[in-house]
DNA sequence: CTGTTAGCGCCTTCAT
DNA sequence: ATGAAGGCGCTAACAG
């Protein structure tokens, strides 16, 4: 019972012709209750499945989305994962998995490896801004392969994005720096070839010019998301006459470890000192001294993504529907930046 | 030039058959090296690139890897996934990703989903270890298509699998909380109709039994893997009389509720009350008072399950090759538990 | 070295 | 209501 059957198998049978018994399976109305009913049951007895790749051939879908990131592994992009597996799961499609690393050349790899295979749509963040990749994502509008930018977009004619206003979340974050009575506030960013790290600390700019506060050049450090730079950003800030006495940081992992260089120097936080983080990272809220942080709702961006793929391959015939959504941070303040919160 | 372009279109470009350019593509030794060079020239200028899909339907081979995991925003699932898709990358093989949300319904449709979808292999951690899926994953073996348990396994004759050993996990936590002088400890288990926890369960029971301490059927709670079940199983095991005073918890997340339970009624940590906890999040080490945990891992785990899967589909002709690979947890000494640690 | 043929499993026109 | 035929795109066996 180790063969697979298929409808020649049931055909054979049943003395009647394949064309019949697809007919059959996929409930044509013009086929008689009574063979219809004997196909199936059939079918049953026969174990028989279909198979999807014979269809994918045939139809030209294959009823799987890729899914790229830089990696799986971090609690944002899983979540996203989640949610477009969740949406896309009552709708038979299949995600595929894919992974850059924030190598632009396996990006493009990735997405020739998925044109490759047929995918009905691509949902990707991708991993700078440089234009290197712009040939393969021509390819995939070229071939009108459903295509949605998440978290990380290019400002592409005629492609749905799904991203947060980190512009906003910047603001947010530094606003509420200002408002617990801070004035020299420190910005540690990410890669400025991102959009995201830049609109995070325009949001920044933004909000010291609005309350009239200068910004300091030395306070602003491009640092990489872990702890230890986080440190690393902290040690030299702290150096600095006047010292800040409060940060901004694009990333979770960079203020947990600032806060651990800040309160190694016996300064007090939220005392004497402020951060905010950036994520909300489950961690943010676990640790003892709890870390205000900006929310992205990562798992409503992938169902949002997921929609939104959805609503274009049902359309794909009509007119090419671009749909921007900007999802809105939210703060969530925390012991690192105030005395009254948890 | 949005359509695509077919092994037939280069064809009657250079007035040849369909085969000889499928040979050229392929570098096949007897195609002369003149029309190979022209293949490939006019393969690239009409911009070919091949369908996976057809190849495989005729092949019967799709290239794609079926994995099946409770969720995949766990950092423990996601960090295996990461394995999986790394090694699998160079062997141009895709990862699809499917959940259960611990819904064994769900985890049939997934398997058969992805039978149906023609996968040339299926890695899984199982929801539990109920017998519902036993009709399905016959279908996997009787299909012959390779099937990799990974963390929660079935034992079934000629299946594969990688694990840790959690015994020795539950023991070496256990015999820890020992040596640190504890005798009154605690257990927060899981469902008992997973393996992984019956097995850290049984690893606590044989620690405590080998060092003559008597266990307390009271201090024996089965839990939820999330930080209020640890908080309400601490609440309990405090009002005991005698209370314990230290907690093996089979879940990371539960030991940090615990943890909050116990400093909150003002009981130190470590000098009082010792915690260790089972799966080595990220936070635990981010704590303040960083948390005593067992690492499993997972990324290594998700490389092995690969490798298995592999050998598997290499050896494919050759006999069953069943292997199973029981990887050791290590023991990671933190503040929870321990004065002298960091 | 290259062309012809056939088939992977399915569905869908076109007939009847 | 059903059958026959053809094709999705590719490759392998069989000719030459």
């Amino acid at each position: 019972m180790s063969e697979k059957t298929t409808i020649y198998d049931i055909a054979k049978e049943l003395n009647i012709s394949a064309a019949t018994v697809s007919r059959a399976l996929n409930n044509n109305p013009k086929i008689s209750k009574s063979t219809c009913k004997l196909v199936k049951e059939t079918a049953e007895k026969l174990n028989y499945k279909q198979n999807k790749l014979a269809l994918a051939l045939r139809s030209g879908r294959s009823n799987n989305v890729g899914v790229i990131v830089p990696r799986v592994d971090s609690n944002f992009f899983a979540s996203i994962i989640r949610g477009i597996e969740e949406e896309l799961y009552p709708h038979q499609y299949n995600v595929i998995i894919c992974q850059t690393h924030e190598d632009e050349k396996r990006e493009i790899e990735n997405i020739n490896t998925l044109l490759n295979a047929q995918v009905d749509g691509i949902l990707i963040s991708i991993s700078n801004m440089s234009t290197e990749n712009d040939e393969v994502i021509q390819r995939v509008i070229d071939k009108k392969v459903p295509l949605i930018f998440f978290d990380r977009r290019k400002n592409i004619k005629g492609v749905s994005s799904v991203t947060i206003n980190d512009f906003e979340g910047g603001y947010a974050a530094t606003q509420h720096l200002i408002n617990q009575g801070h004035k020299n506030i420190a910005h540690l960013s990410g890669n400025q070839s991102l959009e995201i790290f830049k609109n995070r600390f325009d949001g920044y700019k933004q909000a010291m010019l609005d309350n009239g506060l200068k910004i300091n050049e030395n306070h602003i450090l491009q640092t990489k998301s872990n702890v230890d730079a986080g440190i690393t950003a902290a040690k030299s800030l702290l150096k600095l006459i006047p010292p800040p006495n409060a940060i901004f940081s694009s990333s979770d992992f960079a203020a947990l470890g600032a806060i651990q260089e800040v309160k190694e120097q016996g300064i007090r936080i939220p005392e004497d000192f402020s951060v905010v983080g950036f994520g909300n990272e489950p961690f943010t809220k676990f640790m003892e001294l709890s870390i205000s942080s900006i929310d992205q709702s990562p798992l409503e961006m992938g169902k949002i993504a997921a929609k939104v793929f959805l609503e274009q391959v049902n359309n794909s015939e009509s007119s090419i529907t671009q749909k921007n959504v900007i999802l809105n941070p939210e703060l969530y303040i925390r012991k690192s930046s105030s005395r009254n919160s948890n």
